[in-house]
DNA sequence: TAGCGTTATATTTATAGGGAAATAGCGCTA
DNA sequence: TAGCGCTATTTCCCTATAAATATAACGCTA
C-alpha cells in the first residue's frame, strides 16, 4: 500500500481565508510579471478570480501586501510590497515544515 | 493581527484521496451508530453522499475497513473492521501533530 | 407472506461557483 | 487628443457539484 500525505494550510484572519497556496502562487506571479493580467494568465486563472484573490488579500490585511498603479507607462502594474514578500516567504517556510513533519509520520500508517 | 494556522491533511492512494477528516468523522460516526444511514443523519450529509465516500474507501483499501450486511435483523448495517479503527486512530495523530506544529509556527507571523 | 429498516444504485432537480465578455477609468505616449 | 495597456467592476451564462427523489434488493421477524 503506497500512502501519500497531502496538506494544505492556509491562513486566516477573523474567521476568513488571508493566505492560501493559490493566493501565495499568484502572489510569486505577480512578483515575477508585474502584472495581474499577466500573472492570471500565467497560472491560467481568469483576470476576475484573480482579482477577487488579491482584493481579498487587501481587504483582510492591515498593512498593504500589493500595490497598484492605474493607467501610465505601459498601463500600469501591480507589485508586492516588503511585507507582501515577507509574507509570503513566511507561508512557504512553515508549508514546507509541514510537508516535513508529514513524511515522518507515514510510518504509523504502515504495517496496520 | 490575530492570525490562525489552520490546515487539511488527507491520505492519498494512488493520486486520489483515500482518507480525509470528511471520511474520518464518517467512519466514527458509523463505529457509534452501527448503520450508514444514521451516520449520515447524525452528520447531516445525505445518505447519497456518505454511501459515496464509504465506497470511495473500500475501493481505495486493500484491506477491507468497513463491513456491511443487508436484509436480515434490524435491516442491516455498517461495522468498521479491526484495520478501519486503526486508520482512524493514525490519522487522528498524525493530525494532531500536524496541528500542534503549525502552533508552534505561529510566531514567524508576528512583526512582518 | 407482508412489513420493516437497512444497503445499494440510478435519475432527476437545484444551487453555487467560475468563466467569459462587456464596460469604465486611468495616465502615459506620440 | 486619440490610442494603448493595464487595473477595476459588473453582468450574465454555463457547468460541475451537491441535494433530493425514486427504486430495487435483501433477509430477518412475526
Amino acid at each position: 500500500m503506497k500512502f501519500k500525505i497531502r496538506s494544505r494550510i492556509w491562513i486566516e484572519v477573523d474567521e476568513h481565508v488571508f493566505l492560501g497556496e493559490g493566493r501565495v502562487q499568484l502572489l510569486k506571479a505577480i512578483d515575477e510579471t508585474g502584472s495581474l493580467s499577466k500573472a492570471a494568465k500565467s497560472l491560467k486563472i481568469s483576470y476576475k478570480k484573480a482579482w477577487n484573490l488579491i482584493d481579498s488579500v487587501n481587504k483582510s490585511a492591515d498593512k498593504p501586501a500589493i500595490v497598484s498603479s492605474v493607467g501610465g507607462k505601459n498601463g500600469g502594474g501591480m507589485q508586492l510590497t516588503p511585507y507582501g514578500k515577507k509574507l509570503i516567504a513566511a507561508f512557504d517556510d512553515i508549508n514546507h515544515g509541514c510537508w516535513k513533519y508529514l513524511d515522518t509520520q507515514l510510518k504509523k500508517l504502515e504495517n496496520l
